[in-house]
DNA sequence: ACTGGAAATGTAAAAAAATTACAAAATTAC
DNA sequence: GTAATTTTGTAATTTTTTTACATTTCCAGT
């Protein structure tokens, strides 16, 4: 936890000379990562000793300890703690919780991902004859948003938002042929059964769903970003997220496998686009 | 920046004993932090005042200073802030670099984002008429996420990836009708041009694009995330993440303003998607 | 290969900072 | 109101960092 919310946590508890330490580091923290215990004793008015003696209570080491566990605390504000937004929160605190638990959310995604599945993954995208990106509700964006980076990569690419599009193309799925669903949960059921066509037809199913879900047992390869439940306001917010960056990272090694001729064709898409663009102003400072 | 990349950076010019201490460092910044001046110089095997001058040479005050920045940097499980991806990486790098430069980026784009014209656009949303999201290219799919929301919150919408469809239906806009425009880079002329139509046909327009932009000048408000520049492989990352947190933000003020009666539809809502999905198993443990 | 000079590194002493031990003061319980 | 306990401060001690200077190493130019 950070050591200044532990300070506001315990501060009832402190003594009244502990108190003026806690609130001078409180009301200026910068300050007291660069002062020495003597400035910061004067500051607040109390001995050394009483400075020290706060800073073991908090279970630091002594004060030097104490100052590089308030240097970590500061270093960007408060890190990573999943706060779940209330009813009364104004526009500052639910712009600053969602912000937060999103990272948090993508914190431990990244340490619950199974790097070997995403490079077998990998992989199967580049060997693939043909790659479908399906997904429906709010997975739909995702697999659109897979469409348009895999689109790059001049491969042949399917996606339909559709279910009856999605089915019919997978029931033409040939081996060799890759067909990648995001579903947030997992047991949307016409994803699962378009799932058990694409396997049928002997395409190799990428699942990026819920881990043990019905989806992920019907996949040849299932990538399962654990993410905090999503209870905020019943729709899918930080597993989303976490799911684009799962299509980043699969672009990112796709391009990586492909090697450096094939990143040049990337340049030239995104040049492409130069002459519907405004030019940029040169600036000169 | 962060002085774990600024050793990283500087590493060359430093002298054969200065060196030492850098590696002794990267090696085990943890280490590093919680030794004396004398134990990290026996480690590295040169005198104390080696490692001071090293100090110094990364523009710090002194050891106990470079502990504090040190601390700062490797803070909250984000040792390397917005790392790139290189050319040699395995799966193992680019995975957890590009978990790390998003959640970086998204960090940015807190600290940056302007809570009084999020404020402003969740008043205006809660009043409109309709509400439209367009977005093009890689923002296609963001709007279509912002669809996803706020269609759900039972008010009119419209979406269209067809631009022609985009330019009809602002064309037709009345007071009251808000548009909502998303671009990466804020200098897509179809856009810009939409914005401006939208405008002259009253309504209000929120463009969610980079500060400064030709789209951004024609926007009534804008929400410009400050988001580090997306060089990695021709193709919108961070930004896009960044503009699909902003939309979160704007549907949970969206909700928090209508008040608790308004959040049970949208249980409501969420309920009725459970008849298509497959039972949860209960578990017992 | 040698030498003068600059840069790098180390040694040892000085300064600064933090910690400890203990005494004085304040607070609390009876 | 006083004894016991807790809190706080003083001063000495220890640890840590920094400085000043001596030594070594490296390199350019002969």
């Amino acid at each position: 936890m950070n050591i200044l919310e532990k300070i506001n946590l315990q501060i009832t508890t402190f003594s009244k000379s502990e108190r003026k330490v806690a609130e001078v580091i409180i009301d200026n923290p910068e300050q007291a990562i660069h002062s020495s215990i003597a400035t910061l004793a004067k500051i607040a008015d109390v001995s050394e000793p009483t400075v020290n003696r706060f800073c073991r209570r908090l279970d630091t080491k002594g004060f030097p300890d104490f100052k590089l566990h308030l240097a970590q605390g500061l270093a960007n504000g408060t890190p990573y703690v999943n706060r779940h937004v209330d009813e009364g929160d104004g526009p500052e605190e639910y712009t600053s919780k969602i912000f937060e638990s999103t990272m948090a959310s993508l914190n431990t995604a990244r340490k619950s991902i199974d790097i070997s599945q995403i490079n077998r993954s990998v992989d199967i995208l580049t060997q693939a004859k043909k790659i479908s990106f399906f997904g429906l509700g709010a997975s739909a964006s995702v697999a659109q948003d897979a469409l348009n980076k895999f689109f790059r990569f001049n491969v042949p690419i399917n996606c339909f938002e559709d279910i009856v599009m999605q089915r019919m193309s997978c029931m033409n799925c040939t081996e060799g042929d890759v067909v990648v669903l995001f579903s947030h949960t997992g047991r949307t059921k016409p994803l699962v059964e378009i799932a058990e066509i694409a396997r049928q037809n002997d395409a190799t199913v990428i699942g990026v769903t819920a881990k043990d879900s019905p989806l992920a047992q019907e996949c040849n390869i299932c990538l399962s970003p654990d993410v905090p439940e999503d209870t905020d306001l019943y729709m899918p917010m930080a597993s989303r997220i976490a799911h684009l960056v799962i299509v980043d990272i699969l672009a990112t090694g796709f391009t990586l496998r492909r090697g450096p001729k094939f990143r040049d064709n990337l340049k030239k898409v995104k040049d492409s686009l130069r002459s519907s663009r405004f030019e940029k102003k040169e600036t000169f400072n």
